[in-house]
RNA sequence: GGGCUCGUGGUCUAGCGGUAUGACGUCGCCCUUACACGGCGGAGGUCACCGGUUCGAAUCCGGUCGGGCCCA
């Protein structure tokens, strides 16, 4: 710990003044973070259920509770906190909740994996404790980070979906829907994936690039290329195309399949490629999505060859039991002593994967529970909602357009809110329990009543589990206070924050299930965020080594400097590249913020502020103007999510505007006293506390501690800024005292002159009267006049230019004479330089740009420099 | 193959009809009582390429090439 955090930490935590011998030299966010970390209280981020205000409710994203908080959360977290908190200033009532959402595979595998057990070596209900006292540590992990960053979450209304306070929702909302037709079981092909023994939704499938191999065959006489020949068995017909020459005696024949036997008919479809390998494929039960749709097409008969373990199953004869790929070697060793494999082609193609283990799904055909999807009045929804940025609507609507199955919900994994019924095991009825009676869990309760159908008193319970999405699709119904009962009073809610990579999953499944449940688009507003890439701009992950941990940015440069980089970083919406230098500029603007802070406590300090102090001088005027258009725009991007202009604004009227230029002109008059003195300090607090609250969304540690010292509380209670002053004048004629300034600086700059060096007599030759009180003369350190008449200069001729790769080339050994002749000219002669000139005895022309005078400048008998300002022209003594 | 997005000094970025914003880096000068984690100033860009619209295009339109994302 350095010497200079020692003030930092004795300094006892209250707001008030200090003298300004305490204010420590240096900013330590380190120490300044954990005081203002300890000492805030949740109570104030509590949404009130009976507050008057105007709600502002967000249906925050539940992060899976992995027990870190990743730099892409972090991102998306300093996006909700930075409008949580403007709002919260604006006067509304917010809800910034934070939820978890636990169920799902990861955990499952994580537990198995810490206990080196699989899941069936304990109880359901072992294994269930099992992940959840997991879930719970990583919970606890990641509020810590939470909680460094100064997200200001509503801890009050937490919600974690393993909770049976929060799935007794979820099972609600099944039932509801199960009663509105929404939700139907089926037995239907479905996404299926192998190693996770579970259905999965199209939205977890990714696509993989493979190299795979075509393999051609004879079929009963037909050649077919295939790259799943291992689906044989599962072959339940040949297509063609209709238009194809070369089949056309096949018309209504069927074929005998080789190796199994059994006949399949031959089968015309237009979505069949002809040039696709031999232009006849087969149609097997199922090796693609296409399947699928000429099998239904078509009405054709089905044949399960793989089992829910990715096993041969029992009709595939001698290779029953193998595994898929095993079956492929063996099938293709059997073609080729069959004599039927023509040959085999090396092909791109691509895969879809299951997007938690990467393993090639198969589409099996089996007892799922499915939730209709309505495109058209999910697209109404969706249309009804003000997406930031506006362009992420195309998103959704692709991917509405595109969806052909229904939702599958159902998985058959056991860390998961329980489907809650049971099938009657006389009749097959699906019976249901009370709403009242909710939470259930099928497998361990009974129904109260008999079957409503048949009476029977045997049941059994659904043993399969919900898909996590239906959980987390109901969010903005769990904290809105939705029960069951109607329609709460704070929904929907204003605003849903989400990143781009969930539209079709989050974003999708919480349309359909708002609308279907309450008919209501869920949210008025959706914010989409960008990803977050490694500093080479490739996808964060371990094998690039390109991964950036919150943690460790925040302990080398702070919460707030994160937070900082998060709001300039990027446009809403764009990906944006993780960057140390954007992080190192944040810190240095704080180091900035805070040189300002002691310079205007000290200045504070010393008499006091008197608030109505009159302001006159045209420097603050000045000042106070261009706070005022920072207000503005810094308000109006806060309006629009647009964080990057919002930090932009502020730091360059911190920066550029108050430091480089306010403070250096009202120096001199803060160091002595009086009237001018007192209206300076007047602006410079103005400023001051513009500043802390204009800030403190975005760095609300580094705002606090600079708000305390002015003994008004917490600036996280304070309103936002409504700041306004104008004075077009004082914009103008201050505009043009910077500008004098910036010119003067630049004189000395060229002529090697140290810029505190002192000067002689300047003169601004003004076209309007301005009024400095001496600012210009103090910071230039110079006799400074101000004038409205115009300038009288007399124009000398102080010497001659000659350009030489004129005068050289044309003279050549005549050169020096020439130049001799030319500095010989009167003035006269020199400002209006005749056509010829005489030279040893002959008249010879002068050449074009052979030379210019230099000019000196004369003002009232004494030497000057002369620069200008647009048309304000500024005389420099020469001394 | 389709959709969406993007291609601006060494790097990243703003602008989205009037020859270019800022950050980091770089070079020079300056330790002036808030700040050298600073100040002032400079160098550095045919705004991916080609064509069109226009008095005028980085900006609009069309095409080409190349990234990224989403989907077949």
């Amino acid at each position: 710990m350095s010497i200079r955090s020692l003030y930092f930490i004795k300094r006892p935590i209250r707001y008030g003044m200090v003298s300004s011998d305490q204010l420590p030299k240096n900013y330590d966010f380190a120490v300044v973070e954990e005081r203002w970390r300890n000492t805030w209280r949740d109570e104030d981020h509590y949404f009130d259920r009976n507050s008057k205000k105007p709600p502002f409710v967000i249906d925050t994203p539940p992060p899976y509770p992995t027990g870190n908080f990743h730099i892409g959360n972090a991102l998306n977290w300093c996006y909700i906190d930075f409008f949580a908190r403007y709002k919260r200033m604006k006067g509304y009532n917010v809800m910034f909740p934070q939820g978890w959402d636990c169920h799902g595979l990861p955990t499952e595998v994580k537990v198995e994996e810490l206990n080196h057990i699989t899941k069936n070596d304990v109880s359901r209900e072992e294994f269930r404790k099992m992940c959840r006292e997991l879930t719970e540590k990583n919970i606890e992990q990641m509020r810590l980070t939470l909680r460094r960053m100064a997200f200001s979450a509503d801890w009050s209304n937490e919600y974690i979906t393993m909770t049976p306070k929060y799935y007794s929702k979820t099972q609600l909302s099944f039932l509801r829907m199960l009663k509105s037709g929404y939700i139907y079981q089926d037995e239907h092909p479905v996404n299926y994936c192998t190693r996770c023994e579970t259905a999965i939704a199209f939205a977890e499938v990714t696509y993989e690039d493979r190299e795979t191999q075509l393999n051609f065959f004879d079929f009963d006489g037909v050649e077919i290329a295939t790259t799943r020949p291992e689906l044989l068995v599962a072959c339940v017909a040949v297509a063609v195309h209709p238009a194809d020459d070369r089949y056309h005696n096949l018309k209504g024949k069927s074929l005998k399949v080789p190796l199994f036997g059994h006949s399949v008919p031959i089968v015309q479809d237009e979505a069949v490629d002809p040039k696709f390998g031999s232009g006849a494929v087969m149609i097997c039960t199922f090796g693609d999505k296409q399947d699928v749709h000429w099998w239904k097409q078509h009405n054709l008969p089905l044949r399960k060859a793989i089992d829910r373990n990715g096993k041969m199953t029992g009709i595939s004869g001698k290779y029953a039991g193998l595994s898929t790929t095993e079956c492929r070697k063996a099938i293709l060793l059997d073609m080729k002593a069959a004599g039927i494999l023509k040959k085999q082609e090396k092909l791109e193609q691509r895969v879809g994967t299951c997007w938690r283990c990467k393993t090639p799904i198969e589409i099996l055909s089996g007892r799922q529970w499915f939730i209709r999807i309505k495109q058209q009045e999910i697209r109404d929804a969706a249309h009804q909602i003000k997406w930031y940025p506006e362009h992420m609507l195309l998103r959704m609507e692709n991917w509405i357009d595109q969806m052909e199955w229904d939702w599958c919900i159902s998985r058959q994994r056991i860390f998961a809110t329980p489907i809650p019924v049971w099938f009657c095991t006389k009749c097959g009825e699906i019976v249901v329990p009370d709403e009242k009676d909710l939470p259930c869990d099928p497998t361990l309760t009974k129904p109260k009543h008999p079957c409503p159908k048949c009476g029977g008193n045997e049941f059994t319970g659904e043993e399969d589990v919900l898909d996590t999405w239906m959980d987390s699709s109901i969010s903005v119904l769990n904290v809105t206070g939705w029960d069951g009962t109607g329609k709460p009073k704070i929904f929907p809610a204003q605003i849903r924050p989400q990143g781009h990579d969930i539209i079709r999953t989050w974003a999708f499944y919480s349309i359909l299930r708002s609308v279907a449940l309450m008919r209501s688009k869920p949210w008025d507003q959706i914010l989409v965020n960008g990803m977050v890439l490694g500093e080479d701009g490739f996808k964060m992950s371990k094998s690039r080594g390109n991964v950036i941990v919150p943690e460790e940015l925040v302990g080398r440069y702070g919460a707030d400097a994160l937070r900082q980089w998060a709001a300039t970083g990027a446009a809403l919406g764009s990906d944006i590249m993780f960057s140390w230098n954007d992080v190192i500029a944040a810190s240095r603007f704080q180091t900035k913020m805070w040189n300002i802070a002691r310079f205007a406590l000290i200045q504070f300090e010393k008499e006091g502020i008197d608030e109505n102090a009159p302001v006159t001088s045209l420097a603050d005027r000045w000042l106070l103007a261009r706070l005022s258009d920072t207000v503005q725009v810094v308000s109006a991007a806060m309006e629009n999510y647009e964080f990057d202009e919002a930090l932009k604004g502020i730091r360059e009227f911190a920066w550029d505007v108050l430091a480089d230029n306010y403070i250096e002109l009202a120096k001199g008059r803060l160091y002595s006293e009086g009237a001018s003195r007192k209206s300076a300090c007047r602006v410079l607090y103005a400023a001051y506390d513009t500043l802390c609250r204009m800030l403190a969304p975005f760095i609300p540690y580094f705002a606090e501690e600079c708000y305390s010292y002015l003994n008004k509380g917490s600036v996280h209670k304070q309103p936002w800024v409504a700041f306004t002053y104008d004075d077009a004048a004082a914009r103008t004629e201050g505009d043009l005292l910077v500008k004098v300034v910036a010119e003067v600086r630049k004189y000395k700059h060229d002529n090697g002159l140290a810029l505190n060096a002192p000067l002689g007599k300047v003169t601004v030759y003004a076209p309007q009267t301005v009024d400095d009180e001496g600012d210009t003369a103090r910071t230039l350190n110079a006799d400074v006049h101000w004038r409205t008449d115009k300038a009288h200069l007399d124009r000398v001729i102080s010497g001659i230019d000659f350009n030489r790769a004129v005068v050289g080339p044309t003279f050549r050994k005549q050169a020096g004479a020439f130049m001799e002749v030319v500095k010989a000219l009167s003035p006269e002669e020199l400002a209006h330089p005749p056509k010829t000139i005489r030279l040893d005895g002959t008249e010879v022309a002068i050449p074009e740009n052979a030379f210019m005078p230099k000019y000196s400048y004369m003002e009232e008998g004494a030497k000057v420099n002369v620069i200008t300002v647009g048309d304000v022209i500024v005389t420099i003594a020469i001394k």
